[in-house]
DNA sequence: TACAAAATACCGACTGGTCGGTTAAGCACA
DNA sequence: TGTGCTTAACCGACCAGTCGGTATTTTGTA
């Protein structure tokens, strides 16, 4: 990929983290990327576009590829689990409890109304539910888990993403590694070893 | 209070939930309400007045009003939370998954630009916190549950909330009831009877 | 290699329209 | 006649998106 567009991407992820998606206009972004309106436009044919692929890339960067590492696969799904966990807590909290996942923040703000943009999150999500319940297939056939696999994974993504929330909100950070914890607790408990 | 005034709230109530804080125009919420934009401002000095007023009303009303209802407190706590899960995850579907819950919403497009309704939020979701933690008491005194009180209750409003969440996203009516029931089921897990 | 033509990359002023918010005048009822 | 409520017209700022034009690269050809 050429070095402008990339550069659009770059500046638009980091606003549409912490602006939203209605919150970062065009003109903030290309600001951001030190470009025009028009060379903007040259590579996107629309704000819809662009919010498309960043949220993709977000998606695979930040939330699918940290769980297919091969180095990371070799190692008990309870290790996985944590590590994972605990990559995206410290990477929320070196920004401050500010911005946090783009896909979370997005299923909210525009689930209802942008009918294109809602099937795009609802397949995401997906596709990280399945790519979890695939790697606990090993646990769940040794009589390890407590729950069906599907419905850990279920109640997984919601509470980290809801942790994000509240996380968010209270912006504290003795209170931040305190619900990390809790989360880490509640995989403990419904994986047995 | 008078009749504009809890017109142009319930009207706005509504938009904040479909639209969002940004989504919902002063417009839109005055056209809905049948009233001009002047009657607004006559109540309200600003949009953020009214959507302090709308979050707090909503949030005592749909979140901490039926867990202090006395008629449900006699019951045991376990009946008491699947009561409550219950009844957000029934109108919710009567919605058709839209909307969910203002205070997951708005922490998730405010916190991170609005201080001032960041510091709103974090006090509603504590004050729902205490609430959840005081009524668990009894349960935990009794060592009937297998995390602290606390910790449990981060983790159910965290995953009540990513459950509306990706409930949200998907709108499909048989993978939110199966959501829910994992809900159930992890509360089951987490106190023993 | 030289050079013109064509394609690509980029610019920033501009459009129609919406935003939150203001204002002055009208209306109903005391 | 005064006062509280409501109205429609209006404001400047900003929105996503367009457009005419210019700079820079790539390509075709001699």
């Amino acid at each position: 990929m050429k070095k402008t567009p990339l550069k659009i991407v770059a500046a638009a992820e980091e606003l549409f983290r912490t602006q939203g998606y209605q919150g970062a206009s065009l003109n903030d972004i290309t600001r951001k990327a030190k470009l025009s309106k028009g060379a903007f436009f040259h590579y996107y044919k629309d704000k819809g576009t662009i919010a498309n692929d960043v949220l993709r890339k977000y998606t695979e960067e930040h939330l699918l590829a940290p769980l297919r590492d091969p180095a990371v696969q070799s190692q008990p799904i309870k290790v996985v689990l944590m590590g994972w966990i605990g990559e995206i807590y410290t990477q929320f909290s070196a920004q401050h409890y500010r911005g946090g996942c783009l896909l979370g923040n997005w299923a909210l703000e525009l689930s209802d109304n942008d009918e294109a943009m809602r099937t795009e999150i609802a397949q995401l999500f997906l596709a990280l539910e399945n790519q979890l319940v695939g790697m606990l297939r090993p646990a769940a056939q040794a009589g390890k888990m407590i729950m069906e696999p599907r419905q850990f994974v279920r109640i997984l993504i919601a509470a980290l993403q809801g942790t994000l929330m509240t996380t968010k909100a209270h912006k504290d950070k003795n209170r931040a590694a305190r619900e990390f914890q809790a989360l880490a607790e509640m995989i403990e408990w419904m994986i047995k070893d």
